[in-house]
DNA sequence: TAGATTGTTAATCGATTAACAATC
DNA sequence: TAGATTGTTAATCGATTAACAATC
């Protein structure tokens, strides 16, 4: 935008946190400025991109082609701009195997070659909850040290992996629950709960 | 499952905190146990399902029916089993509008009398980055009180509002950032950075 | 009764915020 | 120089964990 400096407060303010924030994470990863001048914006993004590997290609499969799978497969303008890639996607459906998407889908038969011949290390998973965990631990054993999981289970890993549970029903839920109850509730609700009223919830 | 009973281990173990949490927010809503037996297993759902407000039904939106908005449209299984209804979709595409989805899908011009006729509290949007924040304002004014976000804004709302942002992007990259960084990543390799590695980072 | 489990208080931990010396 | 901003240390805050008395 023309701008060569930027001050922890304006990236403070961009990011939603605090100036001590922006300026304690810097710290911690060495990314120094000048006690007047502020930051330099390009060097900032050189080590930011360098911390997050953007120098490298993120190769990420999708498991569990339904309806968010596909949506993340079409997701691609937003990860390609991070050099994140969906490279392919796998599902045992072969009805979902034969459509066209964004993105190559392979029949799970093929997924262990497929990471092992890739080098695969990063998998999101959107299969439905009763396979999630066999799915996982197939994904670990393939050599997977990432899962994106959309299934609401909680997924038993090896300690050397890494999970970041994603449960949408959750987060509306929070939403649902914060903004209706921020003024309707109050604690003594429950304590004055009569047992017709919870019955009542019962129906 | 014919269990009449439950502890707090068992119920810590099962949503994988601590058995002192599950004792600490059951206390906090005035859910009580027997020093002995445990948790009755009915008393503790009815109970919570009144705190959620599981016996009303809970209607929302969809503002934007790009991938994630057809997504979450056809999700409905996951939640309707907790009662929230995704009730309409709306779009300015007059394309997406004559499609067919699990749920009606209306132009954003009749959004305002929609929200106002079926009294709507929550909203999810998945709209562009680019009007996100005038469709937010928008929403807000019709009387929108919680909206679950996905687009990668920090929107601007009065504090009576509540938002839970999404973003798949930055979940991803925690992903990445934590899984392959776990192995490689070590605090040194930030202070002895070249210029030669920014440099080629850059690339 | 003895053992097991709750409910709550105290201790710990980590993360955020405040404060301020260093200095450009 | 004076003013502004960094970088770090200290203080605060909240959330998690430990501990344990109460008691079924």
């Amino acid at each position: 935008m023309g701008f060569k400096k930027v001050y922890s407060y304006n990236l403070g303010h961009e990011a939603g946190v605090s100036a001590e924030q922006i300026r304690k994470d810097f710290s911690h990863f060495k990314i120094t400025g000048n006690k007047k001048g502020g930051y330099e914006i390009d060097g900032v993004l050189d080590k930011l991109n360098f911390i997050f590997r953007k120098n490298e290609l993120q190769k990420v499969i999708i498991v569990g082609m339904g309806n968010i799978g596909r949506a993340l497969s079409h997701y691609e303008c937003g990860f390609t701009e991070r050099r994140q890639y969906i490279v392919a996607g796998f599902d045992i459906d072969p009805v979902k195997i034969r459509k066209t998407y964004n993105v190559p889908v392979y029949h799970m038969h093929s997924m262990d070659e497929y990471i092992r011949t890739n080098n695969i290390q990063i998998a999101i998973m959107a299969v439905p909850f009763i396979s999630a965990q066999e799915v996982c631990t197939f994904l670990v054993e393939a050599g997977i040290k990432g899962i994106m999981n959309f299934s609401p289970v909680l997924l038993q890993v090896p300690e050397d992996v890494i999970v970041n549970n994603i449960n949408l029903c959750d987060e509306l839920e929070i939403v649902i629950y914060t903004a209706v109850n921020s003024y309707t509730f109050n604690e003594n609700m429950i304590n004055n709960l009569t047992s017709q009223e919870i019955q009542g919830a019962r129906e």
